[in-house]
DNA sequence: TAAATAAGGTAAACATAGTTTACTCGGAGT
DNA sequence: ACTCCGAGTAAACTATGTTTACCTTATTTA
């Protein structure tokens, strides 16, 4: 019932979709955070990150970003005071709509938005030199299709 | 500093690998309890597939585990309490090494295990036939790649 | 040999972060 | 005007993880 034989190198055989997804997954995730608090956003922490992921929250309504979170709302809007009371953000009244509000990213906010994505650029600098502009390229075709594909809803 | 344009398709240049791990990575996780709950299951929750993950607890000791999932040997020994419990595992002494444990499964354990890999293969299966063989054959073994070198670290 | 040290494991207090339950506010439909 | 609905909010509760502290056993060392 073991997965692996003992002496024996791993062999890609060996690996299930769902490890080689999630590893590297959450190696990006922890970098982010580090490489964020490292650059002065000391303050933001794993649960933040709900927000800070594409497509990000600017200009969305609260209840989306619960959706989309996979949380509830109430969660969400605590996440919200505590990153507003952080000053990287503002909910203020969305004009039309009823009692809706959107969320904005303050200055502090984009600086923070900015700084994550350029960690992910730089991420995927050095994948591109680890494994060659081609493959790399490659990869990011074949997990496009999977993101468009219904396999993952 | 928005990422995307408004009514433009998604290319996939405009996604960063950040999300294209993540995503589906998630909603196999998702999947994985899901079915495991259907399963029989039920007691099984997201903070237990931190053992319920490659590869696997049975045989190992506990402060390992605390190791791979990346939390501390107290909340991993909560975990494994819980989940002795629930007649999932055991934890035996180990014959030499001093106070050292070691988690077994049980024949429940051993069956939840399994029918974890079970979707896994599933999983496998549909996106194999999703994507063409050869090009998902291509996609594990770009991960692959990823996973030996030194990117994850 | 005896004492100090290190490593694995455990327990309790605490903090964090999420869900459940329940409420308010504003707009739309009748 | 009355009802209903959706968005947002608040408080109580729950779970899950960390911090702090301690026990046990084996190894090192004076």
């Amino acid at each position: 019932m073991t997965l692996l034989q003992e002496n024996s190198p791993i062999k890609t055989s060996d690996m299930l979709i769902g490890a080689l997804l999630r590893v590297p997954a959450e190696a990006i995730h922890r970098r982010i955070i580090h490489e964020l608090n490292a650059a002065g956003f000391q303050e933001l922490s794993l649960p933040h990150m709900a927000l800070f992921r594409f497509p990000g929250p600017d200009g969305v309504r609260p209840s989306v970003l619960a959706e989309r979170a996979g949380m509830s709302k109430q969660a969400m809007n605590r996440l919200l005071g505590s990153l507003e009371d952080l000053g990287y953000l503002v909910r203020s009244d969305a004009p039309d709509e009823g009692r809706a509000r959107i969320v904005r990213f303050t200055k502090r906010g984009h600086a923070a938005w900015a700084k994550a994505l350029e960690v992910l650029r730089e991420i995927e600098r050095e994948w591109r030199a680890e494994l060659g502009p081609k493959d790399f390229s490659q990869l990011k075709e074949l997990l496009f299709r999977v993101w468009e594909s219904p396999l993952i809803r």
